[in-house]
DNA sequence: GTCAAGCTCAACCGATCGGTTGATGCCCGC
DNA sequence: GCGGGCATCAACCGATCGGTTGAGCTTGAC
């Protein structure tokens, strides 16, 4: 089984490397620390598996790789193996075509087993993962609108009501209704505590 | 020279232990992936120096681990080694005791000589870092005191002056005093504006 | 001993925010 | 076609926030 490093730490790879050294099965044809080089080593080594981090330094990220990757022709399945499990990582890393997502914390037992998984097309999630996975289907949560983000998004840049309302060609009034909805949906009572509730559910990004 | 590992990921202390293999002169003598562990293991087998990520899961941080170690009578040196360069991190570890700062993403080079440097006594810094610091001194910025660091990471939580009021047993009055302090030093002019800079500067933690 | 810096508090005012109710138009799915 | 979700707007009110000025206290540096 061929296998395919992307991580941007130089002592993530050597860990991963030695890890698997111990796997008489699993080969590793390359390795790659930022998005570009995982698609033109990808493309020439052509592996079953890739091991995708997420966070790649200044570049595109991980997600972005992985959906780079698989739009390749004949594109290897791609196991996100990564430190975060924030809600949006995760979806949109199985959004982008990742088959499965570990957390670089789980033991190593656990790795080669969701490597394997992988290979055979199998999706594999950390089992902390699959547990907040599970608490979202239970309880589909907020669900905030387009219009909602938007607002969220300013908001963050610490924008008052009058400017988001001139930001986004509409009255103050509408953007307190939509405020209020967002307060709702998130459980809060302050723009401020709408922003960091935003932000650790993965709903925009800082 | 004798070294101890302290992450709370095993994929990274295989990777600092195969990465060392090849060092003749350093070895490894115990590892941890929590403070408590840590703490036990370094009094138990007395390094030279000890390897410290910040992020150690749910309990006591690594700045925490790093202050009780050096505690210890014939505390070794501590490198942190970590993933992230946010000056608050950066400052709290110095602060702890800590030798020098590495960032995970360094050329493993860079982390021989550091490891060497540390166990020398030397403070040692990733360039990153260096140069982060160096900005930060060239111009000294906001220089936030420590009790309106407090208010802003209450303030980041969503609560209303007079929540931080009650928490931090003052009144709303100097609250709001130092409110407008944090305001002028970060360039905002509102409490939403304010958590956003703080959190892009690493002043605070969401 | 003086001076600067930090923490504390007070009173006041205008601006903004939070909450509510109610309403209109749009588009989608049943 | 008709309900329902979404986006839009209005008017109102109390609570909170932002800005200002001024002042007392402690601590550490020069």
């Amino acid at each position: 089984m061929k296998l395919f490093l992307v991580d941007d730490h130089p002592v993530v790879r050597a860990g991963i490397k030695a890890l698997l050294e111990g796997e008489a099965d699993m080969e590793i044809v390359g390795e790659a620390a930022s998005a570009e080089e995982a698609v033109r080593g990808v493309a020439l080594r052509e592996p079953d598996v890739v091991l995708m981090d997420l966070q790649l330094g200044d570049g595109p990220d991980g997600v972005e790789a992985t959906r780079r990757v698989r739009e390749l022709p004949g594109g290897p399945k791609v196991l996100v193996l990564t430190t975060y499990e924030t809600d949006a990582d995760i979806v949109r890393a199985i959004d982008a075509g990742a088959t499965g997502y570990l957390l670089k914390a789980c033991p190593p037992d656990e790795l080669f087993q969701a490597i394997r998984a992988a290979a055979r097309g199998e999706s594999v999630l950390s089992p902390k993962v699959a547990a907040k996975m599970m608490r979202r289907m239970r309880d589909p949560g907020p669900a905030l609108t387009a219009r909602e983000i938007e607002i969220l998004e300013l908001l963050a840049r610490g924008a008052g009501n009058k400017e988001i309302a001139k930001a986004l060609f509409i009255t103050e009034a509408t953007v307190k209704t939509h405020l209020n909805h967002v307060y709702g949906k998130l459980g809060v009572d302050t723009r401020t505590a709408a922003v960091t509730a935003a932000v650790e559910r993965g709903l925009i990004r800082l």
